[in-house]
DNA sequence: CAAAGGTCCTGCTCGC
DNA sequence: TGCGAGCAGGACCTTT
């Protein structure tokens, strides 16, 4: 599920029914993710109060006066507010409960995501200080990307996913942006001109800037059970569509791999 | 059997 | 040749 709208909509959500609240337990049914969860989470965080959540790439802080949970919806995490007295199903894995008895539920069945303790400096955590620049802010840009990939060799699309050049750049979003910028995705990335980089950039903002909107729309809906990420109605111009007609010129998107992982584009809008 | 939205780790390759 | 950065592939899991 979670691409960056994703967890930036989540982290929107749950942020007002978790700041200010105490902490009155923590139940872990399934220790075993992308790491193992602490065993000494209940103890260091029973009775402290959240004083913030916020997004860094794709991690949640959760945070206390003592430190900061840090959590990952690796690919198909999802995180929900419920009544303590929710049952868990099969693979909610964990809690983290409110003594105002509601509880976040974290449910991942690919168990790809993580909870970890970030300490009192969670930005300084081995899994976040390597990470590049998040790209709705300045300091991404086209001389950025530019200054990167002039040098390198690998194919466009993978630089753009690479989280030392950008974060929060996934599979669906980078066939988008490569789409939008005109560039194919198999394209080496030293084979690119400095308009390309600068357009590439501008693409990735106006994606996820979207997307995140959309992501929007849906947060009033975030506690309802089956409440759906935004993003799964949003338009998605190439990803998924291989067979059907560009929006752009008519002829029909292609699908290849790159990376190990689906890339879609139009064979002749893209270069 | 293949594929699914993530990303770290390993071992090889390439260019200085 | 030697070195380090960069690159490709494998790994982790379950469900459809």
């Amino acid at each position: 599920m979670p691409e960056l709208p994703e967890v930036e909509t989540s982290c929107r959500g749950i942020a007002p029914h978790l700041t200010g609240e105490v902490i009155s337990g923590i139940t872990i049914r399934q220790a075993k993710l992308r790491w193992p969860i602490p065993d000494d989470l209940p103890s260091l965080l029973t009775g402290q109060t959240i004083t913030a959540v916020t997004r860094r790439a794709k991690y949640l802080f959760i945070t206390t006066d003592i430190g900061s949970l840090i959590l990952h919806l690796g690919m198909s995490g999802s995180l929900r507010m419920v009544d303590s007295s929710t049952p868990a199903e099969k693979h909610d894995h964990f809690d983290l409960l409110l003594s105002n008895g509601k509880l976040l539920r974290l449910r991942d069945p690919r168990r790809f995501g993580a909870v970890l303790w970030g300490g009192l400096h969670p930005e300084n955590h081995v899994l976040i200080t390597h990470l590049g620049p998040e790209p709705l802010d300045e300091a991404f840009s086209g001389k950025h990307l530019y200054q990167i990939g002039h040098k390198r060799r690998g194919a466009i699309k993978n630089l753009i996913m690479d989280a030392k050049v950008v974060v929060g750049v996934g599979n669906i979003y980078a066939s988008e942006s490569l789409f939008l910028a005109g560039i194919h995705p198999g394209c080496t990335a030293n084979s690119l001109s400095k308009n390309h980089y600068y357009r590439l950039a501008e693409a990735i903002k106006q994606v996820l800037a979207k997307a995140i909107e959309q992501g929007g729309t849906t947060l009033k809906d975030f506690q309802q059970s089956d409440g759906k990420p935004g993003y799964f109605a949003q338009q998605l111009n190439v990803y998924g569509r291989s067979g059907e007609p560009c929006p752009t010129c008519g002829n029909t998107i292609s699908q290849c791999k790159i990376g190990q992982r689906s890339s879609f584009f139009c064979h002749h809008c893209q270069h």
